[in-house]
DNA sequence: TTGAAAGCGCTAACAA
DNA sequence: TTGTTAGCGCTTTCAA
């Protein structure tokens, strides 16, 4: 069923048709009436793919994701669905999983796709990545690292940490230490304990050498990275993760020890998991928020569909500490 | 930079440009090289869009959830991501946020759009949406929802219910209280429910009125739900919650009270969410495998892509229970 | 081994 | 107020 098949029922140019579908120029009412009951008779459903080939644009937003099953991600894609659904775009979503040389793919299959514009939650970021960004000419916005002439969102990675320790000590804690992940993820690796060293800094603190761990992002690594830390001399009395899974499993070592939390040990994670407010004792953290940065990331996209040349915008997102009883 | 643009510059036919691009018919080696080159300088991407209102392909397959950020939206995309990226597919993700009337909208949307085949998550179904899916005549899979005439991929509620009843029956349980959701929900209200009568009834055992509550999703109510139990009459040794955090809730107000757990009183929940196993006690929970669920979905999907007619196919998802500290 | 021509389903001048 | 014409970027006969 074409918009040719509806003319002709319709007894009408195809030209009148499209002007009932899309309530543009002048229709008689007679006429209208007659088309709108034949589509209704047909069931007839306009073809977005060739109205695409002539309008130039899609409708649709492309999205590149590490990860799905994940909270930031779905809560990211939660937010950025909110924006655009109700402006009628729709979201092709990619994964990559994990592998980097995806994003170029990805980055040219959605370019092929002619999408109105991308969205793209990277973890690492690269020279040829950069290259092919600089390279796209459409609509780009980039969430959770910066890049120069690039609009983005970031989350404040830094800064949260910095706070969350600041926390830490004008509660009296002078032993602090530090679960983090590779600093390969600028985020949450590099400028995460970027902002643990400042605070301790800033504040004349004693950087000890094993206080500071790594793990990779499950609770098992969070558990032996405490282990390690109790190993390798005296525990801290307090213990930053950068997630909140990596401090679950520094609570189960903890309660394993027959250590209390929080008054032997405190500990905070990072990222607001749901998991956070059932584990017990109820873990502070830090909620980036990340349904706002979809949110953001979708607004500053539309602003750029709609022409305005917003570039190197960068959004701090903001955040939160949520102070519950692991400390 | 369209394929045409290409020709001319590398002195051929758009047709020789084609064929080098899809590697269809015969090109000398020449030319190819030429044409390669020039593709090569110029970045061209061929549009898809184009592409597919001459092949009627567009290599793109709709899926509609009710939500994405929960546990079982982003599995269940976990696994068709996993079986349709390999095959060149990408996904066009709706998400209706509950409104059955959205799930018409999309499937229209869709169908708009040309997508080769579509996925719905269904959670309830009703007649006009039934209507819609039989006119729809492209490749199709349900999820979660059994239709007839229509291929499909369901949980096995029932059974999985009645399985965790006899579970604890087994232990020796002979009271047994229950925390569903509404009806309206066939799968996760209405069958999991049926399950826990029959287990009941074929067992013998008496069907307390107050043992069964209703709650919706989330902790509180299954806290609340237990709070009534208790209110109503004596509390059953054991509870069944049809979704880990109405089980959680349970266990909050178990704790509250200073029951303990499981001695005093046992619970399960449904649903392996990560949650489960941070949780103390440990919860007993049934894992659905959403992400099973997904690859079959997309399987199933690709079968029909591939011209088979697959009609009526319900694959009844297993499962298994993931015994814990909690029973 | 290559290219010319037609056409996928739609919109947008333009003319009537 | 309506229709004719051209063309979006591509593939696919068909003929050369």
């Amino acid at each position: 069923m074409t918009i040719n098949e509806i003319a002709k029922r319709a007894n009408v140019s195809r030209t009148t048709v499209s002007r009932v579908i899309n309530g543009s120029g002048y229709v008689r009412d007679e006429l209208k009436k007659r088309v709108l009951q034949v589509i209704e008779e047909t069931g007839y459903i306009p073809s977005e793919n060739a109205k695409s080939l002539r309008t130039k644009k899609t409708n649709i937003i492309g999205v590149i994701l590490p990860k799905i099953s994940t909270e930031t991600s779905s809560r990211l894609m939660n937010g950025i669905d909110q924006v655009l659904a109700p402006k009628g775009y729709q979201i092709l979503l990619t994964i990559t999983n994990q592998e980097p040389a995806k994003e170029i793919d990805f980055l040219h299959l959605l370019k092929g796709r002619n999408v109105d514009g991308i969205i793209l939650l990277a973890t690492h970021i690269d020279e040829p990545l950069r290259e092919e960004i600089k390279k796209l000419k459409i609509p780009f916005v980039m969430v959770g690292q910066e890049m120069a002439g690039t609009a983005g969102v970031v989350l404040d990675d830094f800064q949260a940490t910095y706070d969350l320790v600041k926390l830490f000590i004008e509660r009296g804690h002078k032993e602090i230490g530090f679960i983090g992940v590779t600093e390969e993820d600028r985020a949450v690796g590099y400028l995460r304990k970027l902002g643990y060293l400042k605070a301790l800094k800033d504040n004349g603190l004693e950087i000890k050498h094993h206080w500071i761990q790594e793990g990779n992002f499950d609770a098992a690594s969070g558990f032996h990275a405490t282990e390690n830390m109790a190993d390798e001399g005296e525990l801290p009395s307090a213990i930053i993760a950068v997630t909140d899974r990596l401090a679950i499993g520094a609570m189960q070592y903890a309660k394993g020890q027959g250590l209390s939390i929080p008054n032997q040990l405190a500990i905070a994670g990072m990222g607001a998991s749901e998991i956070s407010t059932y584990i017990e004792p109820q873990l502070t953290t830090v909620d980036f928020s990340q349904v706002d940065a979809g949110v953001e990331a979708a607004g500053i996209l539309l602003e750029q569909l709609s022409g305005q040349k917003t570039d190197t915008v960068t959004v701090k997102n903001n955040y939160r500490i949520l102070v519950r009883e692991s400390i």
